[in-house]
DNA sequence: CTATTTTTCTACCATTTGGTAAGTCTTGGT
DNA sequence: ACCAAGACTTACCAAATGGTAGAAAAATAG
């Protein structure tokens, strides 16, 4: 047999992979397993059924996420410019492993099988990086604003830019997308000018 | 029978609400009838198949849309702020028919089928807006800044609040949601502060 | 009223779907 | 050598799916 694991590895990988782009429904356990070389019934040995494949995944994606927004959020140093540090964060994570944020697009749609899930995993996360927003508001490091919004504007932009590029950059304009770097530069400087207190 | 088309309208609307809501895949076409009370073959009579369907439903939605946008973009009256007009605009359609939005987010995805045809449709508006934020910029009215990033983000963040509100809302706050209409000034405030040239 | 066209229905079908049952094969422990 | 547990497979199934064929019903035109 496959040493140790290697078989749901591969499960896992491909799954979000599927999920993310064709989307729940879409994805058949039968070509998922087709695509693996193996039999559907040993991703049902291993997930016991599909909407456990879709949590698996869910909860990995999920963690990985949370762990690179977490050490950002824990951090205290105030010489840092956080709101830069969590750009730089969410960026390398879009552009390491779009297919994350696809899966969360995904699995964030209201009708989604999974949502509560993903509520309660991301809700710590959310409430804390929207009361941090608000303490910065408090202190006149931040502009008063609706934190709620610029988390949904700032998360929603991201997601964007990891999955509806394929859109824009066909529909809107031929031209090829600016490189990444130069997008990261230009929504944090968006994002800082919103924010930045007046005077 | 039922007089002159009210059948297929009704479809139409049945047809928006579940495609927006549990997607493509997910919308049974036993299901669609039998929540109207009629036979699937009906549907499909009208629709030729479920693609035509979802064809016919994004054509719809996405003339309502351009015919709402279209409007503001054409004005030249440079007494007007136009990006207030616009986000107004779009605020009313989101309000008024989130299930709209709802649909072009599930029809956006990378592997939609009917991706090519909101590409199709949607291109030239897109590009007017982009070519309208750039002239702005020339004309020193508008910060310099990748105007595809900006409508990018504020096409994610509408279609954001109009869908993806149930995740922040239940997950990350409980708090009810403010009234859209401060929503929408602090969006526009958003915008405006990055947008305003320095100075 | 009759003929024709439009609309809706009943009957059916091939395929695909997620899932169950039970087997085989491999590995590691004793 | 034996056995128990783990990993993966074959065989099968009930339900649901989108779609076809053709009849029936209703509306419309003459």
């Amino acid at each position: 047999m496959a040493p140790r694991g290697e078989t749901k590895e591969r499960i896992l990988a491909k799954a979000l992979e599927s999920f993310s782009t064709v989307g729940y429904d879409g994805t058949s356990l039968d070509d998922l397993a087709e695509s693996l070389g193996i039999r559907k019934q040993t991703i049902l040995y291993h997930f016991v059924s599909k909407r456990g494949l879709l949590n698996a995944v869910l909860d990995e994606s999920v963690k990985i996420l949370t762990e690179s927004l977490e050490e950002v959020l824990a951090s205290n140093d105030p010489h840092r410019d956080r709101i830069e540090d969590l750009v730089r964060s969410v960026f390398r994570v879009a552009l390491e492993q779009p297919l994350l944020l696809g899966l969360l697009r995904e699995v964030s749609r209201p009708g989604s099988p999974a949502a509560p899930r993903l509520k309660n995993q991301m809700g710590p996360l959310m409430e804390r990086a929207i009361s941090w927003m608000e303490g910065e508001m408090e202190a006149g490091r931040m502009r008063k604003t609706d934190a709620q919004l610029v988390l949904l504007s700032a998360y929603s932009t991201v997601v964007g830019l990891a999955t509806e590029i394929e859109i824009l950059r066909t529909a809107g304009v031929e031209r090829v997308l600016r490189p990444s770097a130069q997008r990261r530069q230009e929504l944090l400087h968006f994002l800082r000018t919103s924010l930045t207190p007046a005077g």
